[in-house]
DNA sequence: AATACATATGAACAAGTATTCATATGTAAA
DNA sequence: TTTACATATGAATACTTGTTCATATGTATT
């Protein structure tokens, strides 16, 4: 990682611009952890599992069928759904109804969309 | 990919749920493009670029020091967020400064930070 | 035209990850 | 306490992707 602003000239106007910026963004853990929570929504399943969920809590039967996938497949994808606090689940009988955490998660879609539909 | 229900018998009550759900929840081609924006939002060197461009307009030399990575990596990134139209960039001599597309990606990343503080 | 600076790009490698398959655990009914 | 259903999980594989290295393109200055 030696030389690695060989390219660039930094006796310039800029050098403020880029101590000012420094200060201002979050540090290394929240980008960390925010990276990794976007990284849930780049996921065409995962994605299409909270809208299902946005609709109605539903088990992973349903949600395998809606999806035309494995149950397997669905419960991986959800393990990380919880781990990341973007869903939750109450359980009734054999079955585990899955439902959105928060509203967060409506609002980021919802914003995405908007952004691919300009 | 076949016997993908073995494990769920759909002589239930959830079967109209799911028939509900599927034809709210947005189209494949749509929930791609999603997925695929929100991928964009998943990498923690894409999402300080996209942080230090929300506080001021930067040039791809300034970007690479401020993140402390190599110019070709940031330009690679640079490519693919403009690819995405989260970014913009103007050229003045030399330099090409680049700059947040428009205000969805703060509200994003505003989305996203609220989730993982609580 | 030649030089120097700023940015872009292609190929290759390393690291991460989504799905499958087989199987285990949990839960209720008989 | 068997049996059947519902969900979870570990290992393996195939696929994707971020960074590096080397080099190319673009742009101004001399």
């Amino acid at each position: 990682m030696e030389d690695q602003f060989e390219n660039c000239e930094y006796i310039h106007i800029h050098e403020e611009t880029v101590n000012t910026v420094k200060k201002s963004i979050p540090s290394e853990n929240k980008l960390y952890d925010l990276s990794d929570l976007f990284k849930i929504f780049g996921d065409k399943t995962r994605i299409k599992i909270l809208y299902a969920l946005s609709y109605a809590e539903m088990c992973v039967c349903d949600i395998a069928r809606l999806t035309e996938m494995t149950q397997s497949a669905i419960s991986h994808q959800l393990k990380i759904l919880k781990s990341s606090k973007l869903v939750k689940y109450r359980k009734e009988g054999k079955s585990i109804f899955y439902s959105l955490a928060d509203g967060h998660v409506e609002t980021i879609l919802k914003q995405g969309r908007e952004h691919i539909e300009e």
